[in-house]
DNA sequence: CCGCATCCGTTTCGATACTG
DNA sequence: CAGTATCGAAACGGATGCGG
């Protein structure tokens, strides 16, 4: 069974490419980023990958070393599938194939639900590397679809060692007040807005005129992080 | 026709798969990173893609803005394919694929030749991002494959903006000996030692001794530069 | 209901043959 | 050399079935 079809080339990248190259492989994996996820919960997030393909996927995965399943505790429902510690490395994968699709995304149509599980994953392929501040900061952001606290991390360590970007970059959801204090900014609006004035359909300035986008503490960070254009065309803007 | 298969999710990284998840189509961005090429070029580079499949993909990739078809004057045989802005900015995809499959890859087959314009492009993924010092560095090396250049930026430039790390470091090849002086380090072997090195697979004291890597001058920093281990388990042995 | 396996029409792929 | 046309073989997608 299972011809294997490889590109068969001594190259690194067509070998990632081997392995999960395949349809919806890559997406199985982002999901399962955000973190361990159920038979049931791959299939609400992937509606239109086919039961028998996804079992497929995960055994490919698995046997690859990227993916486990365990098994949980008999109250709630049994096995889990997650990222190996190999597997998590792919995050740096994801990020860059999402930065990349940023300026093709338009407005998600009906057919195209914003899944709740990407709400909370759009911030960070949103932001600007080059714009991060070498000595960190944190925002808070109080959108339409959430609250979250982004956490960017010092450019060097105490070490002195530097940080691959996308892991200096961190964003999770805030429930509780707790937090909430000290923050270098505060932004509110929405998401749509941020990815308008990060995709170059409307300008800071108007956002703000609007009413859409309130930036409360230091403007210019935020301004700088969500500047329009693609990373190349760094326009040092601040 | 052309159903146009889509996943069809409001989500930046799908997006991307949709453009360019096609088979082959990543593998054609990778060959055209290096740069413009000629119909023949490719099909020599991906022996096993079919001429039909390569004029669909080069047509999608020219009609999403990714590639474009250049007429060269007479003299010489006529069009190149060559990546557009954007399309450029894949390199930080390719990159991060070909950095996750350097684990997966074990020594080339008769069926795997290593080809040349592979060769070329074989170093850049090796590298430890986070060994790269700040105040960047030169190196050159005299490898069986072949003589190259590798120029790590400085992390910070001249206005204090830092640059993300795939943009600090570049390869070139090393044809006049011009250039050759005052690198920070010299390192003569050949990609299989390199590689079985940063894999693990092979001490960096094992290879010195058994005479298949000679380094000359800054030895810590090529060490740390192809020390093994993925990104997350960076130990710091520098 | 959860976690799949089986079946089957459609799409895509891969190899070869053919053309300006 | 730079493609197009054709056709059998996989892979995909949707539906349905089936044992915990």
């Amino acid at each position: 069974m299972t011809a294997q079809r490889s590109y068969d080339q001594f190259c690194p990248a067509s070998r990632t490419l081997d392995l999960l190259g395949e349809r919806w492989t890559l997406l199985i994996v982002r999901d399962l980023l955000i973190g361990p996820k159920r038979w049931s919960d791959l299939r609400a997030s992937l509606p239109r990958l086919g039961s028998n393909l996804l079992a497929e996927r995960l055994r490919a995965l698995e046997a690859t070393g990227i993916v486990t399943r365990r098994e949980l505790p008999p109250p709630a429902a049994r096995t889990v599938y997650e990222l190996t510690d190999r597997g998590r490395e792919l995050d740096a994968v994801v990020l860059s194939l999402a930065r990349f699709g940023l300026p093709y995304l338009d407005r998600p149509t009906d057919e195209q639900p914003l899944l709740p599980h990407l709400r909370d994953e759009a911030l960070r392929p949103m932001v600007r590397f080059e714009a991060m501040p070498p000595e960190g900061a944190t925002i808070r952001f109080e959108l339409a679809e959430g609250r979250y606290l982004m956490t960017i991390e010092p450019l060097v360590d105490d070490d002195g060692v530097p940080a691959p970007f996308h892991r200096r970059l961190g964003v999770s959801t805030l429930t509780a007040d707790d937090l909430a204090a000290d923050a270098d900014a505060v932004v509110e609006g929405s998401l749509p807005t941020l990815l308008w004035i990060r995709q170059g359909h409307v300008g800071w300035a108007e956002a703000v005129a609007g009413g859409d986008l309130i930036v409360d503490g230091d403007d210019d960070l935020v301004r700088a992080l969500f500047a329009p254009g693609h990373a190349a065309t760094a326009d040092a803007s601040r």
